[in-house]
DNA sequence: ATCCCTGCAAATCGTTTGCAAGAGC
DNA sequence: GCTCTTGCAAACGATTTGCAGGGAT
C-alpha cells in the first residue's frame, strides 16, 4: 500500500514538477488531521508549526492534490471551498447543519449504485459526485436559528 | 394555483417589505427562461432588455427570492452561484459536465427516499438537498479535454 | 545550468455594503 | 411623512497571478 508521500512524489515526478519542502510541509499538515478545512486554516496550523510556507503556495499545493486524488474539494454553499483529504478516507457524503456549520458525514451504498444507473440512463460518464444536504444537526433542532 | 408574482408579493407584504419596480423586473426575468444563470447573467439581460436595475439590486433582490422559495441557488464547485426559478420545475439534480460546462437535470424519487433514511439514522432534519454529479456528456465523450 | 517553485504584493473575481437620493405605502 | 429601496462606488473575502530571487534536479 502506498502512503500519501510517496503517491505524491510519483504524481510530482511524473508530471515534470518538483518535490520541495514547502509541498511536504502542506502534505503533511493535510494528513495530520482527519477534518475538514479551507484555506485558510490550512495556512494558519502550518503558521503555529512554523513551517514557512506562504498562503499563494497552499492554495497552489491544494490543487496539485486534488489533481492527483489525494485531496478532495467540497462546496458547501457558501462560495468558499473546503477539503479533506482522502486516503484512509473512504467515499461519503456531507450533511451541512445550517445553524452551527458543523459538516456530518455519511455514505450510503445503494445511492451511489442509483447515480450510476442514472448515468447510465443519460449516456454520462462520471467521474465524481457531490451529495449535500441542508438542515439541522441533532443538537440544533431545540434552537432553531438558521445563520443565513 | 399561485403565480410566482402572487406568491413573491405575498412574501413581501408579509414581511414588511415593498414591491417595486425594480423587484418585478427581476422576478420576470428569472421566470422568463428555464435554465441555469448566474447573477452577472441575469445583470447583462436585464440590461439587454433596457431594464434599469442595478447589480447590487440583482444580487439583492435573488437573496429575496431564494428565500421565499421561488428560486434555488445551486454550487457546481467553482465558487460561482448559479441560480434556477422553481415553479412549474418540480426537484432534481444536475449531471455537470466538465468539458462543455453544460449542466443536465435528472431527478430520481428512491435516492431522495434514502436520503430521508439517511437522516432519520442521523438525527438529521433536512430542509433541502443537492447532488450534483460530474464528468462528460454524451457529447464530450470523445474529445476528452476536461477544463480544470 | 536549467527550470521550476516560492513569497510577496498587487490584481482579480464574485459578492456585499454605506450612503445619499428616490420611491412605495 | 416615514420607511424601505435603489444606484453608485467603495469595501470585502477568497483566490489567482506577475515577477524577481531561491531551490531542486
Amino acid at each position: 500500500m502506498e502512503t500519501p508521500e510517496l503517491q505524491f512524489i510519483e504524481y510530482l515526478r511524473r508530471t515534470g514538477q518538483k518535490v520541495t519542502g514547502a509541498r511536504r510541509q502542506v502534505l503533511e499538515e493535510v494528513f495530520r488531521h482527519h477534518d475538514h478545512f479551507d484555506a485558510e486554516e490550512l495556512y494558519q496550523r502550518l503558521k503555529e508549526r512554523r513551517a514557512a510556507v506562504s498562503r499563494a503556495t497552499v492554495y497552489r499545493t491544494l490543487i496539485l492534490l486534488d489533481q492527483c486524488g489525494l485531496v478532495r474539494k467540497i462546496e458547501i454553499g457558501d462560495n468558499r471551498s473546503r477539503y479533506e483529504h482522502i486516503l484512509g478516507h473512504p467515499h461519503h457524503d456531507h450533511l451541512i447543519c445550517l445553524s452551527c456549520g458543523r459538516l456530518e458525514e455519511f455514505s450510503h451504498p445503494l445511492i451511489e449504485e442509483m447515480q450510476s444507473q442514472v448515468c447510465q440512463q443519460h449516456s454520462f460518464q462520471m467521474l465524481s459526485h457531490a451529495l449535500q444536504i441542508y438542515g439541522f444537526c441533532r443538537e440544533c433542532q431545540t434552537v432553531r436559528t438558521a445563520r443565513p
